[in-house]
DNA sequence: GAACAATTGGGTAATTCGGGTA
DNA sequence: GTTGTCCGAATTACCCAATTGT
């Protein structure tokens, strides 16, 4: 459980076996022949990366380009200003495909049609209740994979441990540090592995 | 509050081939063409997602009715005494099922995995506009097909003739004839509407 | 730390699938 | 254009003790 941000940075078989849309007992077979790489814990089972799961998956699947093509990242705010900062900021990045939702329902349409790999969180928005949203979004085991990065404009610690607790992957503070969000992006599974 | 209903994310060619009414070797020959989406496992077997064989077949035939196991109905409301009556009323009647969503965010995403055939849609819920609901939907060729009931406490002219531009079927005004709205429910649904 | 529900591993048998061909 | 059939291969179901997470 001890890790670095608070998303589970593993997958275990079950959620494995999910994303690659076959079942748990096929994935032990896969993980027993070396064809896909699994970690095991201290008792035996087995614990899957995401970006191992990806590249296992990119590699056999031509339909997937899911991560291929690019990086997609939904930014769901009102604040219309913000959100075309946000869109010019993260559009200047190659690779990087952006859509926005400005309201609650375009929030839970795009998160099935534009199927973000990240989306960026405003907390508090008009009619929108982002720790909920944030919740919904993990406990649907079609979305439970995208990475979630909040962003309010009030940072207490009450707020922050509720965001965290619903699953989002950290908390950050407006106004938005340019550099952080974008570190934030780029690296965890982007790389590309042969 | 929003019960989401999903079994596996995936289907395998069988269950595919039920979906469609085809045997599971006209299916291959249709992802072999590529006129059906597929993804294949390692072992090159195929896997369909609900969403593809869903479009899929509604551009063969746009009139065909999807779900074979009852009416899927969506009530969109925040009042929730009036949901619980809703749902009340119309699980009371065989082949109707019901899910409920209180905000945008659960609308947005319920529209997606409950795959209802009917929403009912109260025009003004706080933090949701109803008529933007509608038109998102009616404007997505996904979604498009899903028969809009909106339900007003305010049934102007005006709100009237917007929600049906929108592209509802209907608007009843609150209070709710409970007789109107299951004669709306009931017989017709796979009629031809040009 | 103890208790409990859910998940997992391993092994084998049963089922389903792909591709070629009719 | 759709389906039936055959066979080797891939996937899955089923059992129960062990592990994991709360």
């Amino acid at each position: 459980m001890a890790n670095v941000a608070s998303g589970k940075p593993y997958l275990t078989p079950n959620e494995a076996a999910a994303l690659l849309m076959v079942a748990p007992a096929t994935l032990r077979v896969w993980a027993d022949k070396g064809l896909l790489k699994a970690h095991t814990t201290a008792g035996g089972h087995r614990r899957f990366l995401r970006e191992d799961v990806d590249s296992f998956q990119r590699a056999r699947d031509p339909f997937i380009r899911h991560s291929d093509d690019g990086l997609r990242v939904l930014v769901v705010d009102d604040d219309a200003s913000l959100t075309r900062y946000l869109i010019a900021l993260l559009n200047d990045i190659a690779g990087i495909h952006t859509s926005t939702a400005g309201d609650g329902f375009s929030a839970g349409h795009l998160v099935h049609t534009f199927r973000p790999d990240v989306v960026l969180l405003d907390l508090m928005m008009g009619g929108l209740d982002g720790f909920q949203v944030c919740r919904q979004i993990k406990s649907d085991p079609a979305t439970r994979h995208i990475r979630i990065i909040a962003i309010t404009g009030y940072p207490s610690v009450e707020n922050i441990e509720r965001i965290l607790a619903a699953g989002a992957e950290i908390c950050l503070p407006k106004p938005l540090d340019e550099e952080k969000l974008l570190a934030l992006l780029k690296p965890p599974r982007w790389e590309r592995r042969p």
